[in-house]
RNA sequence: GCCCCAGUGGCGGAAUUGGUAGACGCGCUUGACUCAAAAUCAAGUGCCGGAAACGGCGUGCUGGUUCGAGUCCGGCCUGGGGCACCA
């Protein structure tokens, strides 16, 4: 026989199939009111240039829901696009001096290329690309819409400045202080930045996380710590001498009377004036804006505070005067930049009063102190107990004392309950030219003015140049310099682009219509196909694209574009891909296939010989080389292979480790497979069922019928690693499948069931079986397979017999037998009664078709 | 510091509600086929003892609840993740 006859013809044979899937349209979406609507997106990529396995097993994780909720009837949409803006195309640029938009489009190219060997059922009709005007003069739109609609104000503030990026970040990209791209500390500078309003929906935001059911915990947990509600008052506490009072926040106004001091961030509006007559108190605010922000930073500075010689007023008693200080460990973004200082109950004030030697007057006493020797030592009391030292508050506990308190104080007018929130609103300005422009123009009479809608989309220059640092728009002769649009006079364009979270914070709606010009999308398409019943992606955008996306969902909602609020109706977070790490003799990092292992277990360089360590099994990364290139292997292999690897070693949620052995042993599977289909001898298509089937045949039909059931549970769960288990037991168990009354008959059936149940995850060879089994139709068009009830049926049951709790047999008793007969067929068995002879019978549990513990 | 998750064979992982721990795969061992190798097929494979039958032990450690615990409860250990001058 011909090598090409007993072998699968990978190559030719995906290939075919990708081109009849392409050619016959067999993915487009079109709305359709009669068929339930099935939304499947995985979050879009960066066109780097090349795809990475976690590309390959996100969208294979996608791809296996999209291709079976085809199957089960849904109208599925499964789009694919680029996030296309960022900075990488502006370093390629500085780099390789090439223009971004020609980098990003190149390496959009290429990597549809290799998306398109995946074999994945996308509606390619719908590809976007953010950097395009057809995409972006809709977010300028929406931009302008938000503005109209409250939700967009500009200010100056304190940003978080990348000085290695040249730009502002948002404070979701500022990891431990550093720029999350660029890695480098942050520094603090005033910037007029233009702001969404994300805070307005704060507590919306986190409302609507419990109804997000099908999100895992993690992701909504993280959501909810990031908004970070807590609930506490304004309080105003007059100062000596001034008109107005100081409002401080706090969450314990149970403590009141344990104040002993006040303190104001450094860019308090207060701290300010009192610098400018007060040159030591300027340089300590100086010296406080240089601090970093990084964990090293706040761990090591020491509470630092400058008495301003301005004295508070304490509101509960105010005879007691409190000096004011200005303190590093203020900050003037959460609550209202101001706080009053209980040393006893709380570790910085503890700190900052030890360190300038202010009074710590404890008025919580814990439930087990004593009143008379209760001393704060090192360590503030943060517990409930008993108010003490507090006049009117004593005996009070915690929440009694706040709830005192306010009600005291907000009927005197000195103060009110109200919600603080970590959560910021959502800086989008960046100094960047490879970004939306934003469509304002500054005009020195009418100040920020919108651009006309007819006039959009503003544009990028495209003669830029990347010569010199800093933003090229701003640089370029040109293009800011335009007339007000409003009076016509000289004015200079907006310089600065959007985050790039802003192209995808709209893109799952894009999709629904990526065809209209005029409007981002039509309300109609929106209405049918949003939200996205399931979205895949990585667990990095917990916060950032997840949070963003909410937030941007109903902001669009309210300026009328779409009916829902939240984008994403389900949420798979997958796990990374990892891979073992190799050094050589210098401690240089090694790619996997440079390395190669010997067969007495020692690993060398595949090229010298030279010996390698192996290290730990780390998430694959460029810096410690431990990656495999998804080309190669899927070159070599096969896009089924790799699909079925990344699916059956380990749940999708959990992190993957990449090795050999495993594809191999996935190759090997599929090659198995299609020698038992290729090599079957089986009744042709349609052939009538025997009128009776042998009893070891009829059992592989159970089998076949039961793996029907227990896979399509497992798909519905994601459980992927474990249908493929059921599959591969299925076709063990066909294997084995021996002569006997309707063989050749159950065969077929078991045959066309693996084939069918495995289709979502290697689509091309199922389609290739499908055929060599004789269908002229298209898995594709197949419905999913349906379990026969009769065969699901249990005529006996397994019951384990335990001694004492031990295993010490089991017994095959008919489904649902008494429990009278259950237990005296345990106490008949012989290795039963081995342990019970010469015993009294003490007590016999019996839990029908499973157990029959027996107690001696 | 606060919050969360996870610890099961040599490895990845199974074990819907407490009810036969280790499905499926990888690796390994032995055998068949072959001049040989690869591929493929067959058998075995938690650990200890035993030729076997069989017995003992076993889900990070420890204590508890229960006829029965990987699963529930308390205390610890280890690993991972998130947040962190948030008043």
């Amino acid at each position: 026989m011909s090598r090409s006859r007993d072998r699968y013809n990978v190559k030719e044979t995906e290939a075919r199939w990708q081109a009849i899937w392409e050619d016959r349209g067999c993915f487009h979406a079109r709305e359709d009111d009669a068929r339930a609507k099935y939304y499947v997106l995985e979050m879009f990529p960066y066109p780097s240039g090349r795809i990475h396995m976690g590309h390959v097993r996100n969208y294979t994780l996608g791809d296996v829901v999209a291709r079976y909720k085809r199957a089960r009837g849904f109208n599925v949409l499964h789009p694919m696009g680029w996030d296309a803006f960022g900075l990488p195309a502006e370093n390629a640029a500085i780099a390789n001096k090439v223009h971004p938009a020609r980098w990003t489009r190149e390496n959009i190219a290429a990597m549809r290329t290799q998306l398109k060997a995946m074999g994945l059922s996308y509606d390619w009709r719908r590809e976007i690309a953010t950097c395009e005007p057809e995409y972006y003069r809709h977010e300028q739109k929406m931009f302008l819409d938000f503005l109209a609609a409250g939700l967009v104000y500009r200010k100056e503030s304190w940003v978080n400045w990348d000085p290695v990026e040249h730009t502002v970040l948002a404070n979701e990209q500022v990891i431990d202080g550093r720029g999350w791209r660029s890695g480098v500390p942050v520094e603090k500078r005033l910037l007029s930045q233009w702001f969404l309003k994300i805070t307005e929906y704060a507590d919306d935001l986190l409302a609507a996380l419990k109804d997000l059911e099908r999100w895992p915990e993690r992701v909504r947990l993280m959501q909810e710590n990031w908004i970070g509600r807590s609930e506490g008052m304004r309080l105003t506490f007059d100062v000596e001498g001034a008109e107005e009072g100081l409002e401080v926040f706090t969450t314990r106004p149970d403590t009141l009377f344990g104040a002993s001091f006040c303190a104001l961030s450094p860019n308090h509006p207060l701290a300010q004036r009192a610098a400018a007559d007060n040159p030591a108190l300027a340089d300590f605010i100086a010296e406080c804006n240089r601090m970093g922000t990084s964990e090293e930073a706040i761990e090591t500075a020491e509470k630092k505070g400058f008495d301003t010689g301005m004295v508070a007023l304490n509101p509960v008693r105010p005879d007691q005067r409190l000096p004011i200080y200005v303190a590093n460990f203020v900050l003037m973004e959460y609550g209202t930049g101001a706080i009053f200082g209980c040393p006893a109950h709380d570790q910085r004030d503890l700190d900052f009063a030890r360190k300038y030697d202010l009074p710590v007057v404890p008025v919580v006493l814990p439930p087990d102190a004593d009143a008379a020797d209760f001393a704060i030592g090192a360590e503030p009391y943060v517990g409930d107990g008993t108010l003490i030292n507090s006049e009117w508050l004593d005996g009070l506990d915690v929440p009694a004392a706040k709830r005192a308190v306010a009600e005291r104080l907000e009927a005197e007018g000195r103060g009110a309950r109200t919600v603080s929130y970590r959560l910021r609103d959502w800086g989008v300005s960046r100094q960047r030219y490879w970004g939306c422009p934003i469509p304002i123009v500054h005009c020195p009479d009418c100040g920020a003015v919108p651009v006309p809608e007819a006039e959009l989309p503003v544009t990028l220059p495209e003669d830029v140049d990347f010569d010199q640092p800093g933003n090229p728009l701003d640089r370029h002769p040109t293009w800011k310099h335009v007339d007000c649009p409003s009076c016509g006079t000289p004015a200079r364009r907006e310089t600065d682009t959007f985050d790039t979270f802003f192209e995808s914070s709209w893109y799952f709606a894009r999709f629904a219509d990526p065809w209209s010009t005029d409007i981002g999308f039509k309300r109609a398409a929106a209405d049918y196909w949003l939200p996205v019943d399931q979205y895949i992606g990585g667990i990095e955008h917990a916060v950032l694209h997840l949070l963003y996306s909410r937030f941007f969902t109903r902001a669009l909602r309210r300026c009328g574009y779409v009916g829902v609020d939240e984008p994403f109706a389900g949420l798979l977070t997958q796990g990374m891909i990892c891979h073992e790490t190799y050094r050589d003799e210098k401690g240089d990092w090694l790619f996997p296939s440079e390395v190669t292992r010997l067969d007495d277990g020692r690993w060398v360089r595949a090229a010298t010989g030279a010996p390698v360590t192996v290290g730990r099994v780390e998430k694959m990364s460029k810096s410690k080389k431990n990656v495999v290139d998804p080309e190669g292997i899927i070159a070599t292999y096969g896009a089924d292979t790799a699909r079925l690897f990344m699916l059956s070693d380990s749940p999708p949620e959990r992190d993957l480790e990449w090795t050999d052995a495993g594809v191999d042993g996935a190759w090997r599977y599929i090659n198995r497979l299609w020698r038992m289909v290729i090599g079957a001898g089986l009744p042709p298509v349609g052939a009538p069922a025997p009128a009776s089937f042998a009893p070891e045949v009829t059992a592989v039909r159970q089998v076949t019928h039961r793996t029907i059931a227990a896979v399509t549970d497992d798909l519905e769960r994601f459980h992927f690693n474990k249908a493929v288990a059921r599959i591969r037991e299925l076709t063990n168990a066909l294997g084995e499948l021996a002569e006997g009354e309707g063989a050749g008959w159950a065969l077929r059936e078991g045959l066309e069931t693996v084939v069918r149940l495995v289709n979502p995850m290697t689509p091309h060879l199922a389609e290739e079986l499908w055929r060599a089994l004789g269908h002229a139709t298209m898995l594709v068009d197949t419905p999913w397979p349906e379990a026969d009830p009769a065969l699901l049926v249990e005529e006996t049951a397994t019951v384990a017999v335990q001694v004492n709790g031990k295993l010490r047999a089991t017994l095959a008793l008919a489904k649902d037998a008494p429990r009278e007969e259950a237990e005296a067929a345990a106490l008949a068995d012989p290795a039963v009664q081995k342990f019970t002879a010469g015993k009294t019978i003490r007590k016999v549990i019996v839990v029908p078709n499973k157990i029959v513990n027996v107690v001696v």
